[in-house]
DNA sequence: TTGAAAGCGTTACCAA
DNA sequence: TTGGTAACGCTTTCAA
């Protein structure tokens, strides 16, 4: 039943020439060979099914073609996107894909790490948990190529893609003072003091610095304790009107919105909201959620892209790159309280 | 700078044993095994940080622990769960996982499956596009085991982890028509005339059959072409009120909503909507979705489960496993006609 | 309780 | 233009 797995060596006996010559073959070595070779070999491995083991081919060249990438949040809409943007960019340079999710924990994001190199990928993308400087840091004697992708390290010394989180945000308080919003609410996943967050809170507080009379209280909140989300939800609703929840990344904001949902209050009449991610519902969702959009495609794609390309350089001492994709601010309904 | 690989060569060097013994030692055959040879085998590999090449392993072992799952839509919300289900699975039992986008081609399909294949993984989870049957049933002669997640082949005669799509159709319908709904729009995707699409349609069918006064109407859409989406919609609300719409999943529930929000059709008022696949904004979205809850995230565990199971099966002529995770019909106000 | 040697399926060097 | 051979890093059989 299982047919036997033809290798290399059942194609040179059956095509009468060396594995050597097979091998070239099946590297496009075709300088120095005949074309009857070439041919007849092109006949035998169509007629047996060859395909080369990329195991021994990794083994013997080590190079595995194979990207290895680390996410922190697969449950957040925003993930489906950066994945599409990676898998596009590694089949377009033949490169295969291997995934695994770290769901917010650091242990986890150093074991699959671990694990990736263990399998020898040619390079790791790492949507990093955050608060693992130190490990990601000390790859670096591994001679893997990496790229961060969304959040970067605090010192920055190695490669990101992200979005341009600092400039976005300041601009989504400023349409919301400029609104004429009173307080905001900023609701926040834990252990999230990552360069992402730190950007966009750095800019909230940048703006509000020269508003005295603007109040805003950060609430952080983690899925596993639905009670806290709501104490705060409670307290968010205590502030001065009119007031502004800010959702800091997707999966949160669909969560906030739940809750309140239950507890009846309505967007344009007891509160504003918006949030980061722009998650495909929150322009269904009515009246139309205002949202930072992210690139996150071009995230996928290009942190894909930036590692082929370290993979495949010469030189590995250049210097580092860190690139902000522009995302888009989508102002909508929720927090238009002029129009209110 | 980049520090070279430690392998098995240089432990056995350092702890001046042999290779053979080192062997022994990572795969744990201790039984005949001097305590303080292992003693110092442990400590010489931890000194110079050595980890075994997984690519040399798998070579000589002809296991590669690796799963290889091809996704048919990343962009569904279901896929993340499922992806979770699945890595969670292989997490548990030490497997890795590749993951790898089909994008709705089959094409895409085959040569994924094909470079998995190429890089030797010990099972694939395949959730098709459908219409790719002979290729799937050819790949039987590979030794290598498959499991199919959502979608089965017609002849069922490969092992598949789904829902009970059919039950759960026939209730949805039931609901509606103990509702009144008078007419019914069935959006789906193109190319699905799959397992899962039949059998819903087909439940919805069978109900109907004895409701002679229902009318029902299909339309098939794809995201590339908005303008047909809009007509559909068009022509949906030409059918006798009260209408309600079905999703066939979660992609095209908020597709539908998106556009017909821009006409400003009303939920609840002109028309009805439920959907296949309860994203999280189903709940949401006022006045909340009626959906088909898929225990997506068991699908991804169970069928990684199965697969590694079948994997590490010793008799490979089992019968052909077709198992049906049991979802949930969530009622919400969207279909509640009578409560209008 | 330990080791020598062959081999997994390739690639690359050197020779012919 | 082609082939022999060693090597990649590990496992396994057989022997000691």
């Amino acid at each position: 039943m299982a047919k036997k797995k033809v290798t290399l060596k059942d194609i040179a006996k059956a095509a009468n020439v060396s594995g050597t010559t097979i091998s070239r073959y099946l590297n496009g070595k075709f300088d120095y060979m005949s074309v009857e070779t070439r041919r007849n070999i092109e006949m035998v491995i169509k007629e047996l099914d060859y395909r080369p083991s990329n195991i021994a081919r990794s083994l013997k060249s080590q190079k595995s073609m194979l990207l290895g990438a680390v996410i922190a949040d697969i449950e957040n809409p925003f993930s489906n996107t950066i994945i599409k943007g990676l898998s596009d960019q590694a089949n377009e340079l033949d490169y295969s894909l291997m995934i695994a999710v770290s769901d917010g924990s650091i242990e986890q994001e150093q074991k699959h790490i671990q694990r990736f190199l263990d399998n020898q990928v040619d390079g790791l993308v790492v949507n990093t948990v955050g608060m693992n400087e130190d490990f990601l840091v000390s790859l670096k004697s591994e001679d893997v190529p990496i790229v961060l992708l969304d959040k970067a390290i605090a010192d920055k010394s190695i490669d990101c893609i992200t979005s341009n989180n600092y400039s976005l945000s300041k601009e989504l308080v400023n349409h919301l003072l400029s609104e004429g919003f009173k307080s905001i609410g900023y609701f926040t996943p834990t252990r999230e003091s990552n360069a992402v967050q730190l950007s966009r809170f750095q800019a909230l507080e940048d703006v509000l610095e020269t508003y005295d009379e603007i109040q805003m209280h950060q609430y952080t909140t983690i899925k596993e304790e639905a009670e806290k989300l709501i104490e705060a939800i409670e307290d968010f609703f205590q502030l001065p009107e009119p007031r502004v929840l800010i959702a800091a990344n997707g999966l949160i904001l669909m969560n906030v919105l739940k809750e309140i949902e239950k507890i009846g209050k309505r967007i344009g009449k007891d509160y504003g909201v918006c949030g980061f991610d722009d998650i495909l519902s929150a322009s269904i969702i009515s009246p139309g959620i205002t949202t930072v959009a992210q690139n996150s495609y071009g995230l996928g794609k290009e942190s894909g892209a930036l590692l082929i390309k370290k993979i495949n350089e010469e030189e590995k001492d250049r210097s580092v790159i860190y690139k902000e994709l522009p995302g888009e601010l989508k102002i909508r309904q929720s927090t238009k309280l002029k129009e209110w």
